[in-house]
DNA sequence: CGCGAGCTCCAACATGGTCC
DNA sequence: GGACCATGTTGGAGCTCGCG
């Protein structure tokens, strides 16, 4: 069956009509009570280029380091440098993958949690769990150049016995919130919630923000004039409300007609997948 | 008086224009 | 073409002010 497209602009209305589906694409002037009613059914942009975008996510951290220790209940540990979006190119033996970084963090987290809730959460598990927060956020800083390095050091200058609880509250109540922890802000906070659920959650990073959602009226976020997602109750609850909502719908309305992208798993293979919420937001950054 | 919203400051690199 | 300076970018932290 081909992918049948017609891009209808009314000024009011950009209408994307796919597979013979009618998808709205809201602009300004539908209701909240419709929004949601057609949230599940509308694309932000053609499911081609939401491939196309996808495919072409590069964003690379050469420079993260990480080593997590053997708990006995661990599969990856050793030293990792590097984290590259697909292939691991040749000549960096510790560099490991986007998915591959994924599972290593939320590895790391259900050990410490495990832990965490029969009452003994050894010291091996808390350096466990300061080498994967800080490699987070050196990951995240990545675009930010030679600051990576200084943000990790101001992370773990903040870091207290209340720091593990905060992150064990978090993860067990997949609570944002929970996540801006010292150092740590609401960009960086949905970083966490991402690698951890990456079917439910992902980065709210003002570039998306700014180049989609807020444009769009998607979101509807307080922002610093340059962009900059302020660190507000409100800003907190709309990720919820507003942000990880239109990416799961995005998600499901691809996965709906069936959509598909290449990608590369754990292992370095070529595979093909189904959209995930953080999919949706690795193509719109 | 406590809290939170949001303004201002800051670090360090990126980019770009000017002048010689 | 290169030294130099100005401006932009990005996201965390600190602080103030207003509100209940």
């Amino acid at each position: 069956m081909g992918e049948y497209v017609i891009i209808i602009t009314t000024g009011v209305f950009t209408i994307y009509i796919e597979n013979y589906r009618f998808l709205f694409h809201k602009k300004t002037n539908l209701g909240v009570d419709t929004m949601f009613q057609i949230s599940n059914k509308s694309l932000l942009m053609p499911s081609d280029k939401y491939v196309m975008l996808r495919e072409k996510y590069d964003y690379n951290s050469q420079d993260c380091k990480f080593e997590i220790m053997q708990t006995g209940n661990l599969y990856n540990v050793g030293k990792f440098i590097g984290v590259f979006a697909r292939e691991v190119p040749n000549g960096k033996p510790h560099g490991i993958n986007l998915r591959r970084f994924e599972s290593i963090i939320q590895e790391v987290f259900k050990d410490c949690y495990d832990a965490f809730i029969s009452n003994n959460l050894p010291d091996l598990h808390i350096i466990n769990l300061k080498q994967i927060s800080s490699a987070i956020v050196y990951w995240k800083m990545t675009s930010q150049g030679g600051r990576a390095k200084l943000k990790v050091e101001n992370l773990l200058a903040k870091w207290s016995d209340d720091t593990v609880k905060r992150l064990m509250n978090a993860y067990e109540k997949k609570d944002m919130s929970l996540f801006r922890i010292g150092g740590v802000r609401i960009p960086t906070a949905t970083a966490f919630m991402r690698f951890l659920f990456p079917d439910d959650f992902g980065i709210m990073d003002s570039r998306v923000v700014g180049n989609y959602t807020q444009p769009n009226g998607i979101t509807t976020l307080s922002l610093r004039n340059d962009g900059y997602i302020n660190d507000t109750k409100q800003n907190i609850i709309k990720y919820e409300t507003e942000y990880i909502i239109f990416l799961r719908g995005q998600a499901a309305s691809l996965n709906k007609l069936g959509i598909k992208f290449r990608d590369v798993n754990e292992q370095g293979k070529i595979f093909l997948t189904t959209f995930r919420s953080s999919d949706i937001e690795m193509s719109l950054f």
